[in-house]
DNA sequence: GATATTTTATGCTGAAAAACATAACAAGCC
DNA sequence: GGCTTGTTATGTTTTTCAGCATAAAATATC
């Protein structure tokens, strides 16, 4: 865990929650914050942990689960660049009830809780970008209960690679998804067992719906794929 | 649909959000708010309605639901008195995703959105209790995603008795839940057929953990329940 | 580059829960 | 009261999926 790299990124982009902020707020942040490294399989912070304040992922992938009956792990989230961790527990005024944890070597910039107050407090449209996040993750969050609960194994793989698709986007050839997972990682967004995803994704190979070679996933039949999700 | 209930108890409890207003804020609210009836049954929003403004739910109970695969209905939320609906989309900038029906009479005071925002924009602690409305809320979603996948029907059941108590409360017996629920909405927030509600719950009374008459439900043994909901 | 470890692949078995069927019972309505 | 409609109850069948076992392949470690 480096301390002090570049984050530039997360102040200039207009993307990035920083953007709301007021130029003076801006150098605020910029001289206060702290700009941590972590290496792929780092924890970033862990279930029970007491938040510390905003993390604003600047450059990775992380996952965010939970762990369930018998330690099962169950991803409630995945972060992308510009993507906001830590929070929902500040304002809840409770510890993490999720870890997360780097897919890859990721950048991840730090406001302190007490900072972060004292911005919100400033700047009601940064409060008001905040509430934002918290919304459409709730939203997310609720739409993924009942698919998770509801569809049957085909569809809820077929639901978390779309998802895989929509979050982190497609190679040039637009057909390669920009994230690379374990099986593991796959049943544990999806809710099945490992050995159940490896062989839906084998039967979904074989009937052409994606192309597998490795941990790289090709959608070959979006049409299709749309189909088996929304069909659950 | 009546208009112009009287809900005063939202401006003067101290759990309702409209607490954190100044005085003049309360003036403002209290002068453009509407209250509207609603008969048990009736629906207060459905999905893909465009969300209107804040929601406060002066009296009576609410199930917040979104249909999955086949209709089938999973209930995301119940709302208690002073309990906040349909502000998510609000800030999300989308329609609704759940559909929201009154289990018994329901008096609502309707905010509207341009009035919510002002009051938003001129108080940062009405911001931040709304911040952490929607922080709690998800919170709740992310642990219910992992029990209701996660748990076996036994430990969905025990669980959603225990939440129902929690959120309810008890009577003055100490042990009769507040709330009467048929059996197709605690399947629907339990994750499970109709058929597994009724049959589970009579596995229940007659293990002794609680006893059924009609719909009221009364805990007998909460230490054996909690064991039941927590082992999944 | 040889060995250990992890990840992926696939078959088999049994448990869990959904689906279906039927009936008793209660409640609302003419 | 008698009728319809909805809810609760319980038994039977079928489907889905988890659990387990084993092996091959890929990756990490020394």
């Amino acid at each position: 865990m480096q301390k002090n790299f570049d984050c530039d990124k997360c102040f200039d982009a207009p993307e990035a929650i920083f953007s709301l902020l007021k130029p003076e707020q801006k150098e605020f942040v910029r001289e206060r914050h702290s700009c941590v490294f972590y290496k792929k399989n780092d924890v970033i912070f862990k279930e029970e942990d007491e938040p510390i304040g905003l993390l604003v992922l600047c450059d990775g992938k992380v996952k965010v689960f939970r762990e369930g009956v018998g330690r099962r792990e169950q991803i409630v989230r995945m972060v992308k660049p510009y993507g906001l961790m830590g929070f929902r527990a500040l304002f809840a005024e409770e510890n993490h009830i999720a870890t997360a944890v780097a897919l890859e070597d990721a950048i991840v910039c730090i406001i302190d809780k007490d900072d972060l107050m004292k911005l919100i407090r400033e700047n009601s449209d940064f409060a008001i970008g905040l509430m934002r996040s918290l919304a459409t993750d709730l939203g997310f969050s609720n739409r993924r209960t009942v698919a998770l609960t509801q569809k049957h194994i085909r569809g809820r793989l077929a639901e978390s690679i779309l998802f895989l698709k929509d979050t982190y986007g497609l190679e040039d050839d637009e057909s390669t998804i920009k994230i690379f997972l374990s099986r593991e990682d796959i049943a544990n967004l999806s809710n099945m067992t490992t050995s159940n995803a490896i062989r839906t994704l084998s039967t979904f190979a074989s009937e052409g719906v994606i192309s597998i070679t490795g941990r790289k996933i090709k959608i070959t039949d979006m049409k299709k794929l749309e189909r088996i999700s929304s069909l659950g």
